[in-house]
DNA sequence: GAGTTTCTTTGACCCAAGTCAAGCAATAAC
DNA sequence: GTTATTGCTTGACTTGGGTCAAAGAAACTC
């Protein structure tokens, strides 16, 4: 485990350089016309879809409500946004970016790029592509770091929502379509049953898989699902290691499961997280390739 | 050049990925018992030697003179620090952790190491490894594009600093020892003779390198030193083109220099930035190994 | 030894950032 | 139709983080 702090330590001491060095730029371009808050503010309104309530503001950036009020006052005062009523409830207020506010943010974009492009003429292209490289996969292995993977009942909107989309995702790769009645039932995904885990990143769900079992010992994974956002992480590794966690916690010996052949990065994903190909175990309509892992003991 | 406006973005988009999710944790760890502000100077007093000037946290920290005294004043009544006066001059007061200061710093350090290993639970041992490595990478880069290298009069205290340790360093490492009145004058590296440049990393000096011209079109580099703390950077590579854009500039063709047989790492060094080894060109009592490269016309 | 500079302290301010509670209007629940 | 509940606004207040200028004491310069 001495690796373990030794990594804490670079990810600490990385920290503390970069929030120093880099991060203090920010603050810097950003806040040198307005207030900081009213900066942010203004930029989250700018990157959000125009009339976006002040509800959902308030929520994403975590501000008081009559402190968002008045921020956004302000903002309406200098010109850079518009507020309107919520057309489905009007106690609701909505905010736009005005024409003036979409400027400002661009211009202080400018800025940013420009101090950013001047600290990177300091280097070789061959070491901005390093850098570049580099911090791309700190950002993706931080984000997968951060993923939270929890068993939620299948009937939650959250645990919908995935299948949902899963369902669509499959009925656009598969030539013959895909029918959402193949999707498992909540009772067979719960309590003694199986189980039903969702991958959430900051609060929003963005990954699922189910485990259900078919006969004594033995379990079957079904409907791992990645959102597009969050591909290329290793979320479908992850979710795969937490459902074979359950599988052993509930004293199964093997997994299965079946994939699409149209499904080729999916079948290598699962050669590589040990599973074997078997012949068929089942005569599911969407299977052209089935799989087997044995699992260690509880 | 569209690849540079792509590393722009990344390294941006990285940033605010980064200081969002991450540099907030750290807001939120050490502001929990004290202002921000007390908590950062606290933590830089416990991280320097003690008895340290007040004027020299201000300068680090870029604090005012009120503002500091205050603070520092606060955490004396809280028994977190203690004031002295400095010795060799009593205008200026010092200040040290006391045992008190030491244990909150540590309990701090704890809470921040407990967060940031919570955060590497979700990832695999070898995904560990990859984001210590890719964020070793992004540092060692970022230091190295935030040095600035700038010609200063080889006369003055900071080119004066590097080339004491330059002198010490040879001292330590050439079996014979080295002496400083091998050294170039001043007189040497000015105006039309020469130049002497010096590397900074946040406003100290921590390299520097020479360039004099010895015969018509013909330059010498002499003196190239990078401090410990910033080795491993590239700084050595930059400084070396830095100097021979100064003799492009002057219309030199030709830049030579010689090595002495212990530095091994120097002599790779010069391999890779284009230099060849060459007979013999001056009878220099430190010098084992000659090279020479030929500059495009400026 | 006088005048200047350096370092610190102190008092007086300022603004950003945020909290809290009262109140109003619209909607939802019963 | 009454009674919550929700969403927003407003006023009053607090704290943090800082600036500025005056002034005292020690050290340096001439």
């Amino acid at each position: 485990m001495e690796s373990v702090s030794e990594d804490v330590a670079a990810l600490r001491s990385f920290n503390r350089y970069f929030t120093r060095r880099i991060g203090a730029l920010d603050e810097r371009y950003l806040g040198q016309d307005r207030p900081l808050g009213e900066a942010r503010l203004l930029f989250e309104i700018a990157g959000s879809r125009s009339g976006v309530p002040l509800r959902d503001l308030r929520t994403r950036l975590g501000l008081d409500a009559g402190y968002l009020s008045r921020m956004v006052k302000a903002l309406e005062a200098q010109g850079m946004v518009r507020l309107g009523t919520h057309p489905d409830d009007s106690r609701m207020r909505t905010v736009e970016v005005t024409d003036a506010g979409r400027a400002e943010v661009a211009e202080q974009n400018r800025r940013a790029d420009a101090l950013v492009s001047g600290l990177l003429r300091g280097l070789a292209p061959d070491q901005r592509r390093s850098l570049s490289d580099a911090v791309a996969t700190a950002r993706r292995l931080l984000r997968l770091a951060a993923l939270t993977v929890v068993p939620v009942d299948a009937r939650t909107p959250d645990a919908r929502a995935c299948l949902d989309a899963y369902a669509a995702d499959l009925d656009a790769r598969f030539p013959e379509g895909f029918d959402p009645a193949d999707l498992v039932g909540p009772e067979e995904v719960s309590g003694d049953a199986g189980v039903f885990l969702v991958a959430y990143e900051e609060g929003r769900p963005v990954g699922c898989g189910a485990l259900r079992r078919t006969e004594p010992g033995v379990g079957e994974v079904k409907h791992v699902w990645v959102h597009a956002d969050a591909r290329r992480l290793g979320l479908a590794r992850r979710l795969l290691a937490a459902l074979e966690a359950e599988a052993v916690d509930r004293g199964l010996t093997v997994v299965r499961l079946d994939t699409h052949p149209a499904l080729t990065e999916a079948r290598a994903m699962y050669e590589r997280a040990g599973y074997t190909e078997i012949p068929a175990y089942s005569d599911h309509v969407y299977a052209g390739h089935w799989f087997e892992k044995r699992l260690p003991r509880g």
